[in-house]
Parts: structure tokens; sequence; C-alpha cells
DNA sequence: GTCTATACCTGGATAGAC
DNA sequence: GTCTATCCAGGTATAGAC
């Protein structure tokens, strides 16, 4: 792996752990063995290395959901293992934790694919909804956009529950309740 | 308000809009119009302010949330009216946001209030929608402690959700989501 | 491509005068 | 209680040698 590799692979980890503001380009510097002049050769600046780093963990995380939605079985069976998932809970999410940032939400260049990333994934989940309610698999009273975008904030937030408790089990079963409630609503009236 | 108050309640606006880690002393006494001696007369350091901040915060948030759980009305109603609560969306969670802070999370004293407030929230939840299992305004399927989960966390990731595309529908859309689920399962078979 | 030197600013805190 | 002076480490970047 060449400098630049190891540089942004670090970037990912430091970003993860500690946000952009909380990641200094001397820590990335140091975790991945090239030096300063090494960084500046690469990238233009701390932001630049961050739009590489947060890049590659958005398009990450679209694969791996995109490997649950494209497995053969209903609707309720993808998304249930997309929600299963097996995740590092108490890192927190890559991407998501990104928008507390105020310095990557602020930059229109660091947002562009947080935003995006978090639009995919929402209309996918809607669409899969959409479809499972056509096939009667779900209530027609369910609202496809509205419950993909409660699938998504639980995710999200049983990380922030995860990490205030400081156990995996709080994000589990806030995944558990979801799915209990998306099975009731599933059966037709 | 005399200087100690300012302080605190600057810091609590700073560490909401930027967290611990992108919160300094210095920007915490120019936006307090406090100075450097008085805020280390008041307070030993930037930890012990930043504990006198987030107590508040978190002490706040209890307090609105137990003045919709304490409501009249049915516990769907009530849960209902909780999470339809008037929030500054945009900005995130005062609370929620410190878990995704490795300073805050790594320090006992800091993290306690967070993790504290979220079991007392989960606690809260779980018992009203136990109440309501008992009463039949629930499905006898449903799981009071895992669908409390899923609620906080519901919540929790409608703010990463309303962030990350800039606007407070992704939000609202969450929680009718989940609201939907909720009436649904509440359907005795 | 990578290294070292240098620069300037901010972070976080202490000391002592008033 | 509040002010100013001072301190040292770290953040972020540029310059120029190799």
């Amino acid at each position: 792996m060449d400098a630049r590799e190891r540089l942004i692979e670090t970037a990912r980890e430091l970003l993860w752990e500690r946000g952009y503001v909380g990641t200094s380009p001397k820590a990335i510097q140091q975790r991945s063995g090239a030096g300063q002049g090494s960084m500046y050769h690469h990238f233009r600046g701390k932001s630049d290395l961050a739009r590489a780093a947060i890049d590659r963990s958005a398009a990450d995380m679209r694969d791996r959901a995109e490997a649950e939605f494209g497995r053969p079985g209903t609707a309720l069976e993808r998304i249930s293992s997309y929600l299963r998932l097996e995740r590092r809970v108490l890192a927190g999410c890559p991407v998501g934790r990104l928008t507390q940032d105020p310095d990557v939400m602020g930059d229109p260049q660091l947002r562009e694919p947080v935003e995006r990333t978090f639009d995919w994934l929402t209309d996918r989940l809607t669409g899969m909804l959409a479809d499972g309610r056509r096939d009667g698999e779900f209530d027609a009273a369910l609202d496809p956009a509205a419950t993909a975008a409660m699938l998504v904030a639980v995710v999200q937030g049983g990380y922030v529950l995860a990490r205030a408790s400081n156990s995996p089990e709080a994000y589990s079963r806030a995944i558990a309740g979801a799915i209990g409630l998306l099975t009731g609503h599933a059966r037709p009236a």
C-alpha cells in the first residue's frame, strides 16, 4: 500500500473515531507513517484528504447495503437482513457521525457525499417498501417514504443509544423494536 | 445574569453547535463576554464548565419530555405528543450529539449525565408502553423495551437525517413513519 | 515523492496585579 | 471577581533541500 493509500485509510479511521474537528493532519501523518511533505504532496490539505476519505466510506456504506438489498427474498426479509447487518455498533456510523460536525456540514465539498448517501439509502428502502405493499406483503396503510425514513433513523439512532450506554444491546433492541412493528403492520387488515 | 451563569449558558450553546472538541475556552469567553480570569475563577477548566453545561441540558431534556408524559390521555397520545414536540431539528439533540464526542464519552464525569438521560427516557417510554399494552391499547405481541428503544432511536436518528439533508422534513417523516407503525400495531389481532 | 525547517495561530491553563 | 501577562503544546500550512 503506497503512502497516498495509507493516508486515505488512516484518515477514514480517524474521522470515524474522532470526527473532522477532532482529527489533525499531524495525527493522520503519524498513524499512517507518512511524513508532512508526503501528505501535502498528495493532497492540498486536510479537507482535500478528508473528501477522499469520506467518499470512500460513503461508497463502502452503499455497497454493503446494496449487497443485502440485492439478495433474493421478500421485501421484509431483505430489509430485516439489512437492519441486522453486523455493524461496529460502538464505533458509530462512519458517515452518520459526520452530520454532527459543523465543519463538515458547512463545507459543500465535504457535505455532498454525506447527503447523497442518506438520500440514496432512503430512496432505496422506499422503493422496496412500495414493492412489498403492492405485492400485499404490507398493509395498504403503510407509507413507504415515511417508513423508510423511520428505518434509516432507527439505525442511526441505534448507534447513539449504544454509545450512550456503552453497550451494543441498546442498538439491537431498537432494531428488534422496528422489525417487530414492521412485522405487525405486515398483516393486512 | 452574572458571569458564571452566562458562561454556563454560552457553553451549552457552543457544545450544542460544535461539540466538546470543537469548543474552546476562548470561544466561550468571547461569546459570553466573560474574561479569561473570570472563567477560571468560577470553573476549574474546560471540562468542569462543560460538566455544568451538560447537566443543565440533560435536565432540560428530561423536563421537556416529562411535561408531555405527564399529560392526560392514552399512552399512544402521550407518546405521540412527545414525538411531535417542537424541536430545533437542524441543530440536533444537545445531549445526543455528545455521544459522538470521544472526549466526552472517554471522561466518566462528562459521560454520566448523557448516559443517565437516555436510560431514564427509555425506561419511561417502556413503562408507558407496558401500561398501554396491559390496557389493551397495544397488541399483546408488542415488546415494550424494544419499542421504547426504537422510539428513542427514531428521534435521535431523525436529527441525523435532517442534518444530512439540511431540512427538517426528513425528521418529520421518520417520526410519522414510527407513529404510523405504532398505530398499526395498536389494533389487537 | 519525501524530508526538514520554519511560520503563525489557537488551545488550554497558570500567575499575579487590581 | 476580574484583568493582563505569560507559557508551552498542538494545529495547519508553506518553502526549499534532497
